[in-house]
DNA sequence: GTAATGTGTCATAGC
DNA sequence: GTGCTATGACACATT
């Protein structure tokens, strides 16, 4: 028994683990192309323009999801120096009209872009020139990137000439944002800006908020987990015990019987066959000593007894 | 080279 | 209808 109980607490022990999906890589089909294969960078399309043809032509249709908001001509950057994958997302399709896509004929069937990797020397034009530096720690090289993902709406905004801040623009409430741009004669492409660098400072913010919760539902749980394993553990121990206590006073009413079963003698003063009598412990505290056969029958009644009453 | 991890972003649902 | 938040999924960089 102890060990059929101890064999119940090892089950406890559960590994838990998380299936791992991993993410299936896109397939590269033309040189250029992202890993997602969604680009819109039309320069790099075989039958396109360049995206800076495509932003200057905006004016009466935008050819991204933001349309030319993003898709700022910036002429003034020279030549990209390096692979500057997460300068490349500026013409993004979500949202868009899909007439809109009149230049662009080739990515009508593109419905989400992850723009996020271009072929080298095909820098975003948004992001200012980043020269090389001297190395640095991979820490210093992680908050490099931080700063450079974190600034990247920044930096479209001063080249879009936009007159407030973008903490300003993401932290507002809505009344006092709407407030600020009124203040301002802005153009379409800088008010699309604008949506958009509060529409990603906020999510940003909430993803970030969304992962701590995660996070601390997982502690959470791995705590209840260990708790509730703590708990059982001890309720099987106790039941170890309770059932040990129970046979030991079996035991001992067994032996008791058999004592006084072993001392009663019938009126000639001869003991009386354990095959044909059987004492009975009745409700009052009494004890009877009864025929087997009406020993077993009550014995029967009782257990069908007990039976339903489990039911 | 690869798995794991962290982060930003997009799409979408729900309020 | 609009704006916001939460979250799954994706792409990418880093470890």
């Amino acid at each position: 028994l102890d060990e059929a109980m101890l064999d119940e607490i090892s089950l406890m022990d559960l590994a838990i683990e998380e299936g791992f999906n991993p993410v299936q890589a896109s397939q590269l089909e033309e040189e250029f192309d992202s890993d997602s294969g969604l680009s819109l960078d039309s320069s790099h399309s075989p039958a396109s323009f360049s995206s800076s043809e495509a932003s200057s032509s905006s004016s009466e249709g935008a050819v991204g999801y933001s349309s030319d908001s993003e898709n700022v001509d910036f002429e003034e950057t020279e030549g990209a120096v390096g692979y500057q994958p997460e300068y490349s997302k500026f013409c993004r399709m979500s949202y868009q009209d899909p007439s809109e896509l009149r230049y662009l004929p080739y990515l009508e069937h593109v419905g989400h872009n992850h723009t996020y990797n271009m072929a080298p020397g095909a820098q975003d034009p948004d992001e200012p020139h980043l020269p090389a530096v001297a190395k640095k720690s991979s820490k210093e090289k992680q908050s490099d990137f931080l700063d450079k993902q974190m600034s990247r709406d920044e930096h479209r905004a001063r080249a879009m000439k936009i007159p407030f801040t973008n903490e300003k623009i993401i932290n507002l409430p809505v009344e006092e944002f709407n407030e600020l741009l009124s203040k301002y004669q802005l153009s379409e492409a800088q008010l699309s800006l604008i949506r958009d660098i509060r529409r990603r400072g906020k999510n940003k913010m909430a993803a970030q908020n969304c992962r701590k919760r995660k996070l601390d539902t997982i502690l959470n749980l791995e705590r209840d987990v260990e708790d509730l394993q703590r708990d059982k553990s001890k309720l099987l121990r106790e039941k170890v015990e309770f059932l040990k206590s129970l046979r030991q006073m079996k035991q001992k009413v067994q032996n008791l019987y058999q004592e006084v079963f072993g001392r009663l003698r019938d009126e000639n003063g001869r003991p009386y066959s354990p095959n044909q009598y059987s004492l009975q412990y009745a409700n009052d505290g009494s004890v009877l000593l009864i025929p087997r056969p009406l020993a077993d029958q009550q014995a029967r009644r009782q257990e069908r007894k007990q039976k339903d009453r489990r039911k």
